[in-house]
DNA sequence: TTTAAAAAGATAGTATTACTATCTTTTTAA
DNA sequence: TTAAAAAGATAGTAATACTATCTTTTTAAA
């Protein structure tokens, strides 16, 4: 049995789908290469265009301008983690097990379990850890989330603070509490391995210390 | 009796010490201005240039580029906040009521009560929430961290590093936790004002609310 | 008070970025 | 087979991110 992956996007992240076309699929293989490679300030379409070997205006034909494939990307990968979370706690009952699993996803890098034909998802991963916050810390923050083009990452939050409500009805911010592992479960790692001292792991860089932070963490501040 | 509060930058943060200058001080003043009010992706030299009544070149004299003005002023916040850490935790004994104005300070707006020239520490709080991670968010990190272009973070990161171990000796992650209050006292303030449903402050958009949920965190998790 | 050097102003120029437009060729799907 | 969708080719433009140079003004020290 060989199954694939299909995340469905929202309509409003992209000019043309790229996900139906070769050179779309393209577009976001290398896109997310040459992110990783040069940061997304010293991404441009032009080099992208290069890369793939078509035109700069065939890629606008896809996305608006970089930031759009920014947010693509990112949204993504969202999609991708709920996906996990979902796959990863269906039929489990222990609440305490399902946010450890949780917070291992977060905070590990991925194997590449699942296969979907156009995303390296080990390259995403660092991708959205060094530059996934920019997709929304913009001027225009506003009129994008009136877009929904941060449903995915809205929903994944919304999913792991009914977990923390599981294990503990009582707590008083579970949103604010998923939302805060989701991002230091990025934020350590890249501090990790770019400003050791600002953490911990700095002598091993071991993902499994970040791991063991936030569970330390998630666990004392839920105990009832 | 007037004092002035006078913070000592590194001299890698600019080719020319804007301190020392009346355009210096216009290019600070001014700069976070137009940073806090078209964000920095459209934010330009030629812009600011305008703004002050001078030219681009001019501006160049004093920073390489945006991206060192933007390090320039995150440090300077830092500073400035460590300052008033030591300041409001000074002659405290308790190390409980010290982390606590720790977070106060982190995590809600100042109040104009140290007079600085020409910074208006206000809306640099505002656009060190949706800006400061960009300072260190590239790929040119690790050499920007050579040139201590950091230093006022991790100075300040390592200070309520070490109040928490004052409080908890046996704490296993105490610069980690440091960062992620640090972190996550912005993050919040920014979902809560951008994307409230990312956090359980939507309704009232109240800080004391973050303070409170900082607290908890910080408090459940070095309980002994 | 003079003078030199530091800073600022004025102007020009360049490569790159971030697009838009248009026309032709190729691919695909009905 | 044929039309329409997609891709390719080419051109052009305003803005960005600088660098260079020359002149004038300010300042600080002899």
């Amino acid at each position: 049995m060989e199954l694939q992956l299909q995340i469905r996007m929202n309509e409003k992240l992209f000019l043309r789908n790229p996900e139906q076309t070769e050179l779309g699929r393209k577009i976001i293989l290398h896109g997310i290469q040459l992110i990783h490679k040069n940061g997304f300030e010293s991404f441009t379409f032009k080099k992208l265009a290069e890369d793939i070997g078509t035109t700069e205006a065939g890629i606008y034909r896809y996305f608006e301008n970089k930031h759009r494939l920014l947010i693509y990307i990112a949204a993504w990968y969202w999609s991708w983690l709920e996906y996990r979370v979902v796959f990863n706690t269906v039929n489990i009952k222990d609440p305490v097990v399902k946010l450890k699993k949780v917070i291992q996803l977060l905070a590990t890098t991925v194997e590449d379990d699942i296969k979907t034909s156009y995303v390296n998802e080990s390259i995403l991963h660092q991708i959205v850890i060094a530059e996934g916050t920019k997709a929304y810390l913009t001027k225009h923050v506003t009129e994008d989330n009136k877009d929904q083009l941060f449903k995915p990452y809205k929903d994944l939050c919304a999913k792991i603070s009914d977990i923390i409500l599981e294990y503990n009805p009582k707590y008083k911010f579970p949103k604010s509490l998923s939302s805060t592992i989701i991002e230091i479960a990025h934020f350590q790692n890249f501090f990790m391995n770019n400003l050791p001292s600002l953490t911990d792991f700095g002598k091993d860089k071991d993902e499994l210390k970040i791991v063991a932070f936030l569970e330390d963490l998630v666990f004392s501040t839920l105990k009832k």
